[in-house]
DNA sequence: GAAACCAACTCCTCAGACAAGCTGAGAACT
DNA sequence: AGTTCTCAGCTTGTCTGAGGAGTTGGTTTC
């Protein structure tokens, strides 16, 4: 049998499983390390580094002189995970209803700082839009969007963007080796339209941009 | 209550610290152990918790014979952690972007099992707004949105929704504790206004009546 | 030039020793 | 009796030395 896992993160996994199937229930404390070894027939070490591992993970919590101990059922979700698998149409519709909502935020909380650096990204991008290499253009696109989310205003909306903002590069990219034209024409334009609506604390109007954006660019990788 | 941490914990952080400083690369080799050992002032087996410790939350990844690489820069989010610390504003908002769509999405994609659910969810709704404890109250309200989310047929919304709700669960029962009024009145007519939109393929009415409705949640927090 | 070889690196695993910290039982005290 | 003190025996934390196993890059060999 190959192991192409090293012996301490198949522990870890095998205590992730016995977890997952309640043999420890939560904030119960797990058998010695000592113990444990035997159980699985590695060092004690090994068995400490697969702990380690789930510590980071945030699924035990070991206290000196007390023990290990379950502080969550599962790993929390990783997003990167989900989102590296997730259907793009459907990371696509949930970038929608954040930049949507953040637009129709940002028209009414952006600052004076905040439409500077529309004013910056917007000329980055219309430079990139040119005869920059797709990455670079993708990046000066990005670069705006994050700035609407910014000018928003709420932590949570930009984190949520950036948690995206992988996914959303990945597939800029493979759509742009597919489909070089609809890259230079109307979209600066749209880009424009909407920063001119926050500018003008145009609530509905900036969302209905922002939608109206966002949706095209759904219709086209759907 | 006071907690050490272990020379493991702080050598991850420390190892944390000098990724985010940028003195190592994406991708690129850390120093072995023994040197990272030394220069740490900690012994070998230390260093290779911190690293066992950083590869669970996946910033590192050790290749046997080979080295340890950076393959992320930044833990990912620990949105349970994020969301703890949260505003009770700002999740709203982030829930009101998701809701929003997730109801106009709702309307084009509902199912005749959809829409069953949702007589469902509001039949107990209004059963527990009458005179259940608060934490029932809860549960039937959550279920009812969780329906519309679903209605949506996004799973990457649905899992979004699902990571705010402790959050959003929490807050309610906190409001509930200060303000019983608002809850029998109007409420059940509003959620029953939003089915009624999705079950009669209305986008934008669905779309503004659950804005509508979340509004009126954030002004009563704020 | 290409393939085989090898040495020097890397991480992986184990065992043993001791330090540091917690817990509960019993002794000592009030 | 009730409280505090003490300590033995458990736990995890850390270090070290010894090999095992895999990778890499240079050297030898053909």
């Amino acid at each position: 049998m190959i192991r192409r896992h090293p012996l301490a993160e198949q522990a870890a996994e095998e205590l992730l499983r016995r977890i997952g199937s309640g043999e420890w229930q939560l904030g119960q404390k797990l058998p010695g390390e000592t113990n444990l070894a035997a159980q699985l027939g590695v060092g004690r070490s090994t068995i400490r580094e697969a702990v380690r591992e789930l510590a980071g993970r945030r699924v035990l919590e070991s206290r000196q002189g007390s023990g290990v101990f379950v502080i969550a059922y599962q790993a929390a979700e990783d997003w990167d995970q989900v989102l590296r698998k997730a259907d793009i149409t459907e990371v696509l519709e949930g970038r929608l209803a954040i930049e949507t909502e953040a637009a129709r935020l940002a028209a009414t909380r952006r600052t004076p700082a905040d439409l500077r650096t529309f004013r910056y990204t917007l000329a980055d991008r219309k430079k990139a839009s040119e005869k920059s290499p797709d990455d670079w253009y993708v990046e000066a696109d990005l670069a705006f969007h994050r700035a609407v989310i910014t000018a928003a205003h709420n932590a949570l909306l930009t984190e949520l963007f950036d948690t995206f903002v992988p996914r959303i590069r990945r597939a800029m990219l493979d759509m742009l080796k597919l489909d070089h034209v609809h890259r230079h024409r109307h979209d600066q334009a749209a880009h424009e339209a909407i920063a001119d609506a926050i500018r003008d604390r145009e609530p509905e109007l900036a969302a209905a941009r922002a939608r109206e954006h966002l949706s095209a660019v759904r219709s086209i990788v759907s």
